[in-house]
RNA sequence: GGGCCAGUAGCUCAGUUGGCAGAGCACCGGACUUUUAAUCCGGGUGUCGGAGGUUCGAUUCCUCCCUGGCUCACCA
């Protein structure tokens, strides 16, 4: 973090003269902090280097886990003659005089040090004492196995690699305190394996969900963050200024309507998996920005993407958990065997309790959503409050994994409509455990029909809809010389992540989630 | 944005019906050459989230604000 200059910030600053805050604001730091600068004064006084440039030979350092997976077979008391070099960082010393242990971290797990006078000479042990729980340290010795049982390094001799001047959180209990694991994820990943293995998870997923897609001949591209109409979805943007340009662009909300132009361009099958922003609201399911698969494939239609999104969720789930099965809560879901198929309109109607029609007058339908307590605003149409009383009635009850189709015209702007069901298009979304995981249709590539939806959004725009689709003359022009037929599908991938590690917070799975500034809401000094 | 709940030491948490602020870990000093939440002896290191108000006296009561969690609205 940046220091504010001193005397920009206002009173509401917290934390002022708080043990870990060193002169933020002004104020002298904690005893924590005096006693750790003050050894790294007398280190450097002394003539040395708290912040090396290197350790050992690259590739050279054995790592934790390797170690415990090679010696497996040492016996507790012995040694095995092999000497390595580790480096981490000091979690927990135990000191019995002449002789100490160490718990050292690495990007694997943990290791033993065993420190001991004879071993090291008088000095260097001595000296060993003036190291601090957090310092990272590099150190060789002989692999050998302790009479309690604990693999570890008999270590013959170390280095001081990086000072550390901040005490670590509880060695026991760790860091629980939610803002604080947020604000400093580096912590929450240090003290709590937990965290890493969420992260792991997270990972895991998004290189499979990439794997998956490049073994069926899909290209991954990149197209604009920054666009100059914000199109693909029904979202309020974020905007921004090009200064050169002198005009405002827009984060996109959406890479959609840049892939359909390679679809155009000749490409049968291309993906995106990467960030979208959205000027919505921040909830334990909404991180402003957040990232998301779409993927298109030429002349196949919204059938053919059912069972394709069935088999990649599958093979997902299966490569990161090792089984196609999820838990959340308690709640055992299997994704083996057929998904459920229904369209939202049976849906509706099972749950509503009466057969709901989109021919329906738009009054009648007013009756019901109120009767559900659902806000119908001026503009909205059959279509929309169908959606919406699905959305509020049948949604979180879908707990298997379920293929709901055909969604109203009115509210997918973008897709073909379904010529066997007046008023709906040839859409469905995937639920699981009452989550929208995937959102596909049969693509519009009638640049005279999408012309017409664009009027019809623009109208909701003017009627003071502002999530409407604007008009994107740019889109139209590319779409008249002529779009193949063509699936398209979507992913939410953090919502996907939720629901592979049981993470009931959005922001668990995000590995910088945003948050609300501490204490002010100041722009960064000098920047514009 | 609305409602409810929370913020006390570096961390995990007690506590004060308004009267000098507590524990464990961490830290500091001492003992200890195979421990692993090491142990033993000694030491509290804090603007009790911030600003006002009531009061002889506020960490405690009141008001406003900040931050977070849950929830509703909006959405993915």
């Amino acid at each position: 973090m940046p220091a504010a200059p001193a005397g920009r910030r206002g009173p509401v600053m917290t934390a002022e003269n708080r043990n870990d805050d060193v002169d933020a604001h002004g104020g002298e730091p904690g005893e924590l902090i005096r006693v750790r600068r003050s050894k790294l004064e007398k280190y450097i006084a002394e003539g040395g280097e708290p912040y090396r440039p290197s350790y050992g030979e690259p590739g050279e350092l054995a790592l934790s886990g390797d170690l415990h997976g090679e010696f497996e077979e040492l016996q507790p008391g012995s040694g095995s003659g092999s000497t390595v070099a580790v480096a981490g960082r000091i979690m927990a010393v135990r000191s019995h005089g002449k002789a100490a242990f160490a718990d050292l971290q690495d990007s694997q797990g943990r290791i033993q040090l065993l420190l001991r006078e004879d071993g090291l000479g008088e000095e260097a042990y001595r000296a060993f004492g003036w190291l601090d729980i957090g310092d990272i340290i590099g150190a060789t010795g002989e692999v050998i196995r302790s009479r309690r049982g604990e693999l570890s390094v008999a270590v013959e001799s170390y280095e001081l690699l990086s000072k550390s001047l901040r005490p670590l959180p509880e060695k026991w209990h760790g860091l629980k305190d939610h803002e604080t694991r947020f604000r400093r994820r580096y912590l929450d990943l240090m003290m709590n394996p937990d965290a890493r293995l969420v992260l792991e998870n997270r990972v895991a997923l998004i290189k499979e969900t990439r794997r998956f897609l490049d073994d069926r001949g899909f290209v991954e591209v990149e197209t604009p963050m920054l666009q100059q109409i914000p199109g693909g979805a029904t979202a309020r943007p974020f905007v921004t200024h090009h200064n050169a340009l002198g005009m405002n662009l827009y984060l996109r909300i959406a890479p959609e309507l840049y892939l359909k132009r390679l679809l155009i361009a000749g490409y049968d099958r291309v993906y995106e998996l990467n960030r979208n922003f959205r000027n919505e609201g921040i909830s334990s399911r909404h991180n402003p920005e957040f990232t998301m698969l779409e993927a298109y494939q030429a002349f196949v239609d919204y059938r053919y993407l059912m069972e394709f999104l069935r088999e990649m969720i599958t093979t997902v789930v299966e490569a990161v958990r090792g089984a196609a099965e999820l838990e959340i809560d308690g709640e055992r879901i299997s994704l083996a065997g057929p998904w459920k198929k229904v369209t939202m309109v049976d849906a509706l109607s099972e749950y509503a309790g009466v057969d709901v029609d989109i021919s329906w007058e738009t009054s009648r339908l007013e009756k019901l959503a109120s009767r559900h307590d659902v806000e119908v605003p001026g503009g909205a149409g059959p279509g929309w409050i169908i959606a919406e009383l699905y959305e509020k009635l049948v949604e979180p009850r879908l707990r298997e994994p379920t293929f709901v189709l055909d969604y109203p015209e009115e509210i997918s702007p973008l897709a073909r409509k379904n010529p066997e069901s007046p008023g709906f298009t040839e859409r469905f979304e995937i639920l699981i455990a009452g989550q929208e995981i995937a959102n596909a249709f049969s693509e519009l590539t009638d640049p005279v029909d999408q012309r017409e939806r664009f009027e019809g959004q623009a109208r909701k725009r003017a009627a003071g809809d502002e999530e409407a689709h604007p008009v994107d003359e740019e889109y139209l022009r590319a779409l008249e010389y002529g779009m193949p037929p063509a699936g398209g599908l979507g992913v939410g991938i953090d919502r996907l992540a939720m629901l592979l590690t049981g993470c009931k917070n959005i922001r668990d799975v995000i590995i910088f989630p945003h948050l609300r500034p501490e204490g002010g809401r100041e722009s960064v000094p000098g920047v514009e």
